[in-house]
DNA sequence: AAGCTTATTCGCTATTTGGCGAAATATGTC
DNA sequence: GACATATTTCGCCAAATAGCGAATAAGCTT
């Protein structure tokens, strides 16, 4: 256990994931996916974005394991993989409310 | 007001917070804190990077409200400002495991 | 097969980010 | 005041990211 000598790459992967979130349109995709799934383009017209731009979104949101999809047809749905995610957004908020001790 | 019509700018400033962790040197910066107090130079040193460098990565991090400075002297101590931060490791492990393990 | 729909990949450009060294700022010491 | 230490800000450049439209791929329907 080199725990004492942990470098910046051991976080990488870590990384990715935050990485990820750290967008808006993305974010609102993540919300939107924890009330279910749903096909690129009901997502591009929630997000205001042209199709192509979401699918990498989404490339990359799944990219980092948060998110999976399924074809079906000529469709392509795309779910949630840990709801845990969600607790994020709490916990952000906590951050943001800046409330201190907690 | 009307939750059913949410955009990507609703998230930005949750995606600052994500934004901000999202690389790899800064989420060592956010691991170190997590055990105490740490000057810039201590930190540097830890990143591997020079202090200009450090110094960036810091504002971040306290732009976002993760970390607070607290100047003593000729030294600058940072610290976590919400102790939670640090669930977001073991979410984040949750995620990655979920995509690998299969 | 032709035509339509849905989604992804490609090529491009504009913007942002990350890192460094040099310069500037602030504080403590002599 | 001159000097040393710790940190931040500035100026620059390389690399990554975000967005779009065009092109491509895959799946229905007729």
């Amino acid at each position: 256990m080199a725990k004492s000598t942990l470098k910046p790459a051991d976080f990488k992967p870590q990384a990715q994931v935050f990485k990820a979130l750290g967008h808006p349109g993305r974010l609102l995709i993540v919300d939107e996916l924890s009330r279910g799934e749903r096909c690129v383009c009901e997502l591009a017209e929630m997000v205001g974005s042209e199709m192509p731009t979401v699918s990498r979104h989404l490339s990359i949101l799944k990219n980092a394991g948060i998110v999976d999809d399924d074809k079906r047809g000529t469709q392509v749905f795309y779910r949630l993989m840990t709801p845990c995610v969600m607790k994020f957004f709490q916990c952000v908020c906590d951050v943001k409310s800046k409330g201190g001790a907690r």
